[in-house]
DNA sequence: AACGACATCAACCGCCGTAGC
DNA sequence: TGCTACGGCGGTTGATGTCGT
């Protein structure tokens, strides 16, 4: 035998949720931490799966989320990370403290996606859309809607792939812009835009930045006490990040 | 003011890798 | 060793809001 199923379907709520069921879990997500996310819903007292618990904490009720659209810099962040990463949104969120994968996405296809498109850049493989030649061999990898780095793991692309995008030439346009990349192949570094060249990228891209990203809201000084975090400094830091108020939970 | 088209985004679905049994 | 649940991810959907006619 192996273990439990996940949630009895029946029984199980669907849909918008509601600012009790929100009150509800996050109440008990900063009282109790998070464990294993099919309790949740149980001890919670809330009908709903233990997934969607998650996904609403992660996407809607986290503390430490930023709200309103991703401005330019993050903007700019998440073109030059697609071209390296292509749809791998939960690494591309990993580098933007605040945002969420869900939210990247949807901003990606959305906005960006089109902002690309009247630039003349395809969103798939960043390059100038007046290049694109469709060849039957590269007809799987456009199918699969990833970059031609795409089944380069994450290591090798930061540390072998040229670095192009948030990198600027001389004529202030972003270098995947004007990628002469006309091979398949992943092209040799480009001496004019590396990692290197670029600090931002580059601290992005380190160790440090990714395991400062704790997400640890406790720790969270302004909100809390630094050696007693409590729920009631937790839940004035949450209403401080979210735009509803404290009438909507009723507090 | 009413209606349809389009845009936005929260939430769901299904798949995959990992780990428990 | 195989089965199954868990956690996580990316793709997609549908409800809602906004804009144009």
């Amino acid at each position: 035998m192996g273990r439990q199923p996940c949630c009895d379907k029946l029984g199980v709520k669907k849909g918008p949720w509601t600012a009790e069921e929100d009150k509800k879990l996050m109440t008990f997500l900063l009282t109790h931490g998070q464990c294993c996310w099919r309790a949740v819903p149980k001890l919670a007292g809330l009908r709903r799966c233990g997934k969607s618990c998650r996904l609403r904490w992660i996407n809607y009720l986290r503390p430490d989320l930023k709200r309103g659209l991703l401005n330019d810099a993050e903007e700019q962040i998440v073109i030059d990370l697609h071209a390296r990463l292509g749809n791998r949104w939960s690494k591309i969120a990993a580098s933007l403290p605040g945002r969420t994968d869900n939210e990247i996405k949807n901003h990606w296809n959305t906005h960006i996606k089109k902002k690309l498109v009247k630039m003349g850049i395809d969103p798939i493989t960043h390059e100038p859309l007046h290049k694109q030649v469709t060849t039957p061999q590269e007809m799987p990898r456009e199918a699969s809607n990833q970059p031609a780095n795409s089944d380069m793991n994450i290591q090798q692309i930061n540390t072998n792939i040229p670095e192009h995008g948030i990198c600027t030439n001389s004529d202030g346009n972003s270098a995947s812009e004007n990628s002469p990349s006309d091979d398949s192949e992943p092209a040799e570094p480009n001496p004019n835009c590396s990692e290197e060249d670029d600090p931002l990228v580059s601290f992005i891209l380190s160790d440090t930045f990714l395991e400062d990203l704790t997400w640890d809201f406790s720790t969270s000084s302004e909100y809390s006490s630094a050696d007693n975090p409590t729920e009631e400094n937790s839940l004035a830091w949450f209403m401080d990040c979210n735009d509803f108020g404290v009438e909507d939970f009723e507090l």
